[in-house]
DNA sequence: ACCTTACCTGTACACCGTACAGAGTATGTA
DNA sequence: TACATACTCTGTACGGTGTACAGGTAAGGT
């Protein structure tokens, strides 16, 4: 009888990538940014500290990875059918990637601080430039534009989860929606928002509404460039 | 003879706040994100690690006051002339505040990385919001629209810096573009760039050129909010 | 039965933020 | 003038970080 599980080629390989990865995300989402030490990876799987450095030259890689992976999760689908208008399909994007990295607060700012150069990101950005070149823009603006989106996109996910330094994830929209109501909102109905004490952060706790109308004025920026 | 420097009450106060706060810029300057430790800067200032906490109570009160300062230097003259076009005046202001963060660039990362609620940060959505009341925009769409236009100045200015991790300041403008260029550069004159090497990361090294672009774009779009 | 290869551990180093106790000095008050 | 007070700054120390180095151990291939 043959050992089930395959192996590869030296000993046993008890640990894999995923597995660090896995605890990497877990501490992350747990214990916020700053949570995923080498030495609490390790932990989490059971090993002691330098076990993770046969698999990560250091903690950049690994970083890195986690980085392309959640970039990986991202679902390509639900953009790239060209049978939809244009519009439709990066608010799609937009959406489906504004809640795959809310999902996990602490990675934001690992995913936003690095250079996103990894082959999921390139493949997102690609994707990103030929909608763009099937809503009828050149090459140029068409990179201008892909840039532009990117920028609100992940921008404004990271903005948002700039002040969330505690454990845990992301207070419930409806909470959040709430609180930034209470911030913006002037007194009386029709007052505009004057007071430093109306308005305490520059921007923070957004909806989804608020998110998706920043994203369409950014369009629309966009669309009259098309013609 | 008096002492021709002025005293507080206690005894001499060799230190202020201010070369604390210079020290720590300028390690940030020099050494990147991560170069403003509490030894580093006390070390500059030429004292024991320990002297720092007489007059921050933490390293996050050293990276707020700091932010603080950086958002204190823009220039508010430039956008506040409400005799001028209000797009000439959000261009102002976002020339300005990528001018005087892309001047530290170690310390973009911790301006977009903390909650922005200081009174320098607070005077500057104010005086958006009020940029945006003059041009017609409601309260609600006001405030949207700020939002937009931080997330599209901070989030351009972040993502531009998220990957040079290496000491001094950015390459110069010049380089960048070529650097930009290079990469999203298709090979013949009219494709469209498709391979991942042509396109080697989601969004560097932009030109002043197209900041400005995707800045219009979305002026454009809130323009059409205002009929 | 070797030898090679790869995994994992123990130890150690330099650095980090910062808490605690005390030394030293300039001031306000008697 | 003498003292008490208030404040700045230092020495020391603790627990945390990333990671380099040397070795031990176990599973192949031959």
């Amino acid at each position: 009888m043959s050992v089930p599980t395959e192996r590869r080629r030296g000993p046993r390989r008890a640990l894999t990538e995923d597995e660090i990865l896995d605890a990497a995300l877990g501490l992350l989402d747990e214990g916020g940014q700053d949570a995923a030490s080498v030495r609490g990876i390790a932990a989490r799987v059971g090993v002691a500290p330098n076990a993770v450095y046969t698999y990560f030259p250091d903690k950049a890689a690994v970083v890195r990875a986690l980085v392309e992976r959640l970039l990986g999760e991202v679902d390509h689908d639900v953009f790239t059918d060209r049978g939809r208008p244009w519009r439709e399909r990066v608010e799609a994007l937009a959406l489906e990637l504004r809640s795959r990295l809310s999902a996990h607060p602490g990675a934001v700012g690992l995913v936003v601080g690095g250079p996103m150069d990894g082959p999921h990101a390139l493949a997102l950005n690609e994707h990103l430039l030929h909608l763009l070149a099937d809503a009828g823009l050149g090459p140029t603006e068409a990179a201008r534009a892909s840039y532009l989106l990117i920028v609100y996109v992940f921008g404004s996910i990271a903005l948002e989860v700039a002040d969330v330094h505690e454990a845990g994830p992301l207070p419930p929209e409806t909470e959040r929606v709430a609180a930034r109501d209470r911030a913006f909102a002037a007194t009386p109905a029709d007052a505009f928002p004057r007071s430093s004490a109306a308005a305490p952060t520059m921007a923070r706790f957004i909806s989804t509404d608020q998110y998706l109308w920043g994203l369409r004025r950014v369009l629309d920026g966009i669309a009259a460039r098309v013609g």
